[in-house]
DNA sequence: GGTCTCCATGTGATTGTATAACATTACACA
DNA sequence: TGTGTAATGTTATACAATCACATGGAGACC
């Protein structure tokens, strides 16, 4: 349990359209949180554990009242603070993303190192998929020094079409 | 009315962080959008143009329903879906932007010319300054050539402390 | 001029997203 | 075992966005 093999899977790079092996994208997730979360001394407790395992069942992202149901299907609290602070947890110690655009979140998808993600979402079926940015270091990075602005936290998300649903269009 | 001296503002670069003739930018901002309607065959009606005012007074970025109080004040409709359409025209025509990350809206600083705007918000102030990006050319444009994605539109938006608050948090 | 159509607006209701505020409980640690 | 902090339960409400349907007004076309 503390290493899944990965030889079999095809998608490792933007994750998000293409294929994988699910089953260890989830228990592989909640593993690699549990041992973040150990490390770092924070509580991994069952309802932030559930709201992650939710997130990491969809490639997608999930509006949190969708997330709210599922709960409440599973017997946790059903009231929209619930979510909120397991979402609030889970984002603020980088194991989910909040997408802006959607007012949804989704599970990220290497939690082991800090990053800046950016993400592709399709705005016929809605997948997302997360890769990486430095916006910093483009024409927003000048920008924030010529004015001396400091930069804490960046939002890079880009909308279009998915591969899958280009295809489905042509034919 | 149809032309404006340029000569005396110091503050055309990235505007919103930086003191400007403010009387200027609502009047260049709304014949600059009448300019630009006329020219496209856009209505520009009371309604839109008393939203697109109610922005540009402000170089921040405000909520739907603070937008709607005002333009209670003035005899408009007071429903959402007043603002909501003005909105959309605005922001679908380039004449202003939506801050996802606030879920709220700013007029545009250069309506004239169409292009991929990003933002640098303060979290302590909420002033919004608007700058170029090309957020295609970098990391996110190899991912999405990578995949196949189509990328139609982008959102770059920064978070931190602007110059101003900066300074008071020093004193 | 008539009338047809499209686009914009008026209005009420509803749905979705997020937080405030406060009481209570569980846990870590001295 | 006591004490402070973090997490949870719960009610209510604020804020954001859309639906649905009725009304009105400007231009196109005959």
């Amino acid at each position: 349990m503390t290493s899944e093999s990965n030889k079999t899977n095809a998608a490792n790079s933007t994750l998000g359209f293409a294929q994988h092996d699910h089953r260890t994208c989830v228990s592989g997730g909640l593993a690699a949180a549990e041992a973040r979360c150990a490390a770092e001394g924070l509580r991994f407790t069952p309802g932030r554990r559930k709201v992650l395992e939710i997130l990491l069942q969809d490639h997608r992202a999930l509006g949190a009242y969708t997330i709210l149901d599922r709960l409440r299907e599973d017997g946790f609290g059903s009231q929209p603070p619930v979510v909120y602070r397991a979402l609030d947890f889970l984002v603020a110690n980088g194991l989910a993303h909040k997408i802006e655009r959607l007012n949804a979140f989704i599970a990220c998808v290497h939690p082991s190192h800090s990053h800046t993600p950016a993400f592709m979402i399709c705005r016929l079926c809605d997948a997302v998929a997360e890769a990486q940015s430095s916006p910093a270091r483009g024409a927003l990075g000048d920008a924030a020094r010529a004015t001396g602005f400091r930069i804490e936290r960046t939002v890079v998300e880009a909308s279009g079409v998915c591969p899958a649903c280009a295809d489905e269009a042509d034919a």
